[in-house]
DNA sequence: CAAACGATTGAATATATGTTCACATGTAAT
DNA sequence: ATTACATGTGAACATATATTCAATCGTTTG
């Protein structure tokens, strides 16, 4: 006989209408996905430099490189996945390539975790 | 004889005052790690998924693990750090434990890393 | 065309980390 | 107290990934 308020484990009482409830309100397995992938690009020190920094102004992987001071190579790939998930666009100019934040949304997720600090 | 508009890179031309000046208003490092760790647990499906979970509704451990089809125990090391980067609070109720999020910046967060994907 | 140089890519390596299993802890009931 | 059960923890393992080095690509300039 199932009692409320108990929760979905090994025994007899499993709450399974919470569980369902939650299980059909949330996002589909595959938004999922994208969102904790963007999460992710934002969740490593040195990508999240990368774009704190493209916030302020646009730069070329030098400017980077030398910024964070690692090689241009760590951080080429690193933009490389940035660029892959549209976080980042770039262009050409000669030699060089100059890298920017590709959208709004970006510079509102940094803005909002650094409000969630200050709490 | 330095030009304008060069890049920070290992010739003589180096554009050191635009690294500088991104340099000085970037955020402290010590600010950035705290930042890229609040990211790097939003940025997994698993544990993006239990705080989804939860700005739906309070849960235990036993739901949660019932809602992603895991162990109880990872879920319960995913807790862990959800817990001490206070992104969750919990309760004891019983044998149970429930937990919730622990305030209203991570909804935002979610909110606005979901808004991000439509653009 | 050849040299120079910024950027990119692939392989290799070191490190981080998510999950599971086995066991420990805490609480409630008998 | 002893048992039952939800949760927490530590060790182990498999996997993911950030960085570097070496080589290549693209563009510009001699």
């Amino acid at each position: 006989m199932p009692e409320t308020g108990m929760c979905a484990c090994e025994t007899v009482f499993v709450d399974e209408e919470k569980v369902r409830t939650v299980q059909e309100n949330i996002s589909p397995d595959e938004t999922l996905h994208i969102l904790a992938n963007t999460f992710k690009l934002l969740g490593e020190p040195t990508r999240l430099k990368i774009l704190l920094a493209l916030s302020i102004e646009e730069l070329c992987v030098c400017d980077i490189a030398s910024l964070l001071g690692i090689t241009r190579s760590a951080i080429s790939h690193q933009l490389r996945l940035l660029k892959s998930s549209r976080l980042v666009k770039f262009r050409r100019a000669g030699k060089m390539v100059y890298y920017s934040l590709d959208d709004q949304h970006v510079k509102h997720l940094l803005k909002d975790g650094l409000e969630h600090l200050n709490d």
